[in-house]
DNA sequence: CGGCAAACCTGCGAGC
DNA sequence: TGCTCGCAGGTTTGCC
């Protein structure tokens, strides 16, 4: 389900009924999701107070008054969904539920289980085996044409499975990497090292700007993805090639019965969308 | 190390 | 209506 900016607003929905709340109970409905829960678990949470809420590429953290963190990953399918008072009955991907001093309810719901919790010990964050290899937070303002170049330059795939590498630029994910590089008028085969100088600097630029525009947005709502109020986002409204095969790219005035309008291909066994005319 | 396919899971829509 | 197939927003592993 999420990438960047759903993510990001998952995060900016827990903030209000988390920060400074206490974990007054917490339940396990399951032994693990993509990774085992830690041991103790329910036990290190329970009492603990949330610090603050905070993301990293696709993670989010919840610092806790102890100084460790709980670690959540959403993988495909995974939400948060909150109620006031009365919870209705966990279901069967209701995976762990949270309730805080003010009897707000939290479920993490699953169903594909590619998600994950885990808990990190005090200082040890920046460390910790699931964010150490992350790369540059494109909305951190650490991202140039000069860092892309200098993380790409080795690879002769394609730039398209660059964008995806986590280990490069912490967020990205297949809608957004279509998204991202027809904004930057770059064709999703080319190779990741033919790009650099003024090719890097309008990536750079188009990661910036497309991540920035989905999260004001709210996300991007395909099927299931909910922010924790329950709404969705906007930002399919918006896709100029994502999902789009066969109808033109947005913006196009191009001839549909020359052109064919948006092509899809299968990269690295997954989906990509571009515009041949526009996209080189 | 780079690159790709497969694996992990469930649900949904399309087509027969 | 009901079945099968293909596809889905992510990441890791294992093989070349």
């Amino acid at each position: 389900m999420p990438e960047l900016p759903e993510v990001e607003n998952v995060r900016l929905g827990l903030k209000p009924i988390l920060e400074g709340r206490v974990l007054a109970r917490v339940i396990l409905r399951r032994p693990s999701l993509r990774l085992p829960f830690p041991p103790d678990f329910v036990k290190r949470l329970e009492g603990r107070r949330v610090l603050k809420v905070d993301r990293r590429g696709k993670y989010l953290l919840f610092r806790l008054d102890d100084g460790s963190a709980l670690i959540a990953h959403l993988g495909m399918s995974g939400r948060f969904l909150f109620f006031n008072g009365e919870a209705p009955p966990p279901g069967a991907h209701d995976h762990v539920i949270m309730e805080t001093d003010r009897s707000v309810v939290i479920y993490y719901n699953d169903p594909r289980r590619f998600g994950l919790m885990t808990l990190a010990e005090a200082d040890e964050l920046d460390r910790h085996p699931l964010l150490a290899k992350l790369g540059a937070e494109p909305l951190d303002g650490e991202i140039n044409g000069d860092y892309l170049a200098a993380h790409i330059k080795k690879r002769g795939g394609p730039i398209k499975a660059a964008l995806l590498d986590q280990g490069i630029v912490a967020g990205i994910g297949n809608i957004y990497a279509s998204e991202i590089l027809f904004r930057a008028g770059i064709s999703p085969t080319r190779p990741a090292n033919s790009i650099d100088g003024a090719c890097a600097e309008r990536l750079a630029a188009a990661i910036k700007e497309v991540l920035s525009e989905a999260v004001a947005a709210g996300g991007s709502t395909l099927r299931d993805y909910r922010t924790p109020n329950g709404e969705s986002g906007s930002f399919q409204q918006s896709f100029a090639v994502y999902g789009r095969s066969g109808k033109p790219c947005s913006g196009c005035d191009c001839d549909l019965t020359r052109t064919g309008g948006v092509k899809r291909i299968t990269q690295s066994g997954r989906s990509t969308f571009y515009c041949a005319e526009r996209q080189r």
